[in-house]
DNA sequence: TTCCCAATAT
DNA sequence: CATATTGGGA
């Protein structure tokens, strides 16, 4: 008698959920270039699952979604005992970049202020070898954002407000997305988690042997960005210059080794935003090479 | 058990 | 400097 339940409230999370296609390029970037290396891993495009089709896109349009730029920084842990997959071992230092923030704060708008716990964030970014850690530490200082915004917003004619050099540069990388009203109180109505993570579930596990290469050689040992000065969100003092390419495929190349690389002692030019950079940045800064991985993520 | 927050370490 | 890690309360 009872053959439909609530078709309402789960077409809504259709909707509102990011599409498999959104979801399932995510999975592949939190490895390393030397894991993959070593594993000698393809560079095999997931292939975002062609089978899906969704196209009802009601008010809520996404453009297709880039690869996830997840970055990490190099382990630099040499071989591996061979069979410890990468979860004992030591990951890398997560780089947040824009785009990888970019989910996370998609995930934390889906999910509601209450629902926004790092355990479930992480599942729903469904960025593989993200972990709840890392999601848990950048949660906190993103809520630590959130409330600095709020509180110096109403502040009018207050007194130059001393911005620590921190706080600036935390800013930079929360202002380079838009933060979602939404996130201020609301969430799945009269949802609790155990109730989506039922539907959530499959596709989220159903990340089989989905280590893609990340791309090429990720040297990243320390990221320190000296960039000159705060001030405009927008025009946040990025610099980006194209070292190579090797976004999407792998390049055939096995670039990256240690010691030596694209060194290109270019100074950051004044570059700014990352809406058409897809590329790879590498620069080099007092001694420290750091290499970021861009995609062309043009993102909504 | 997980979350949350602050402090601390790298 | 950005994250990671830790510790203690809820």
């Amino acid at each position: 008698m009872r053959e439909e339940e609530e078709p309402n409230w789960f077409a809504r999370w259709e909707e509102e959920l990011p599409r498999p296609e959104e979801l399932m390029p995510l999975s592949q970037s939190l490895i390393t270039s030397e894991l993959a290396l070593a594993f000698d891993i393809p560079t095999q495009n997931p292939n975002p699952a062609p089978g899906v089709h969704h196209h009802g896109s009601t008010g809520n349009q996404h453009s297709a979604s880039p690869p996830l730029p997840a970055d990490i920084e190099s382990p630099d842990h040499s071989a591996p005992t061979g069979d410890d997959s990468a979860r004992t071992l030591k990951r890398p230092r997560l780089v947040w970049t824009p785009q990888l923030h970019k989910r996370f704060v998609d995930a934390v708008a889906h999910l509601g202020i209450k629902n926004a716990v790092p355990k479930t964030i992480m599942q729903l970014m469904s960025v593989d070898g993200l972990t709840r850690e890392n999601v848990a530490s950048h949660l906190q200082k993103y809520r630590l954002y959130l409330k600095r915004m709020q509180g110096l917003s109403s502040s009018t004619a207050g007194p130059p407000m001393p911005m620590s050099a921190a706080d600036a540069a935390t800013e930079q990388l929360f202002a380079s997305n838009p933060i979602p009203h939404p996130l201020l109180g609301r969430g799945a109505p009269g949802l609790g988690q155990e109730s989506f993570m039922q539907f959530m579930a499959p596709p989220l596990l159903q990340h089989h042997q989905q280590m893609v290469a990340a791309a090429a050689a990720q040297q990243q040992y320390y990221h320190q960005r000296q960039m000159g000065h705060f001030g405009s969100p927008g025009t946040v003092g990025g610099g980006y210059d194209h070292g190579f390419h090797t976004r999407g495929a792998l390049p055939p190349h096995r670039m990256g080794t240690p010691g030596f690389g694209m060194v290109r002692p270019s100074v950051p030019a004044a570059s700014n935003s990352y809406d058409d950079d897809d590329d790879v940045d590498s620069r080099v800064g007092g001694g420290r090479r750091v290499l970021t991985l861009f995609p062309t993520c043009g993102e909504d």
